[in-house]
DNA sequence: GCAGAGGTACTCGGATACGCGCTGTCCGAGTAAATTGGG
DNA sequence: CCCAATTTACTCGGACAGCGCGTATCCGAGTACCTCTGC
């Protein structure tokens, strides 16, 4: 799994401190030590799904398009990694010596792995990036505050 | 996800129905329409993994390890793509300006990640190579008899 | 003092190189079977 | 005829190239703000 994953994850939950305020890339590359650039390709992905708007020009960046706990990190994850199956069944028994190349029903290995993502997907959909927020805010109460002073203060 | 895990998995189906016979890779691929070299280094996972037994020489190949019902289809996805996560942490709220680079709980977001792919995991790991050895035959019931036909008519 | 036009600086966005891992191929070590020669 | 040593042919197993995708970077289009000038 690529690393822009993570990357936008957490700059999301800055986001979701920082409100209406937008950010830009720059800051958030800044924050996480992360090259600048390429984080604001990843972010670009995000701004395509409808997770983020984004505003250019001085005091533009990036903000959610919509409340923190309407983002699950299924959502996240589609949008950098594609929403597409890892598994793809190329139905290499269709190719097989001696076999009608007519089935009547699907590949059962490819039904399991869809099974197994499925199951993967619904449990990233559970995850909203509202509780994402409150696990941090617990873990660092202050964290938000923080968060916002050193974003207005910063010079890089 | 790489392509060796669908060849391998229909491979298993195989050397199911050839009970103790083993069956040379090239026999394999040569029925599947597959690159033999390469099916042959794809099974060498499955060797190392203990799913597979290989015995070189005339009338050599490759069978099964144990048997069917003990044999899942996260074995298989773990000896082609490894155990570890897809998705790896790598801490960079640690790196984060402004925060105390000791962290009481670990990152959120790595969890739910965790907790998804083990769901993912679970649900390979309930799916045996039994079941879709009979799910083949519920579709084509002389499906196990044309095979062993065809294995040992076979020219390439 | 105020309004407007121009300049400026800052942002996103897409087009452009680089590197690693999966894909694909090849040849050598090893082994069991087949063969051949002798008893 | 039976046995054993040798040859043979076939297998796996790991070492060797090629390519595609993710990684990383740069520069241009566009915009809001700031400044300066004229009224």
């Amino acid at each position: 799994m690529g690393e822009g994953v993570e990357w936008t994850a957490h700059s999301c939950i800055l986001l979701a401190w920082m409100e209406d305020d937008a950010v830009p890339a720059a800051k958030l590359a800044s924050y996480y030590k992360l090259p600048s650039a390429y984080l604001n390709k990843q972010l670009q992905s995000l701004v395509r799904a409808g997770i983020l708007t984004s505003v250019p020009g001085p005091k533009g960046g990036f903000r959610l398009a919509r409340p923190s706990d309407q983002i699950t990190l299924w959502d996240i994850v589609a949008a950098i990694e594609g929403e597409k199956d890892a598994f793809h069944c190329t139905e290499i028994r269709a190719q097989a010596a001696g076999s009608r190349t007519q089935f009547s029903s699907p590949c059962s290995i490819a039904i399991a792995m869809h099974e197994a993502e499925l199951a993967w997907r619904r449990a990233l959909a559970q995850q909203t990036l509202a509780s994402f927020v409150r696990a941090a805010e617990r873990s660092v109460p202050d964290a938000a505050e923080r968060a916002r002073r050193w974003l207005d203060t910063a010079e890089t």
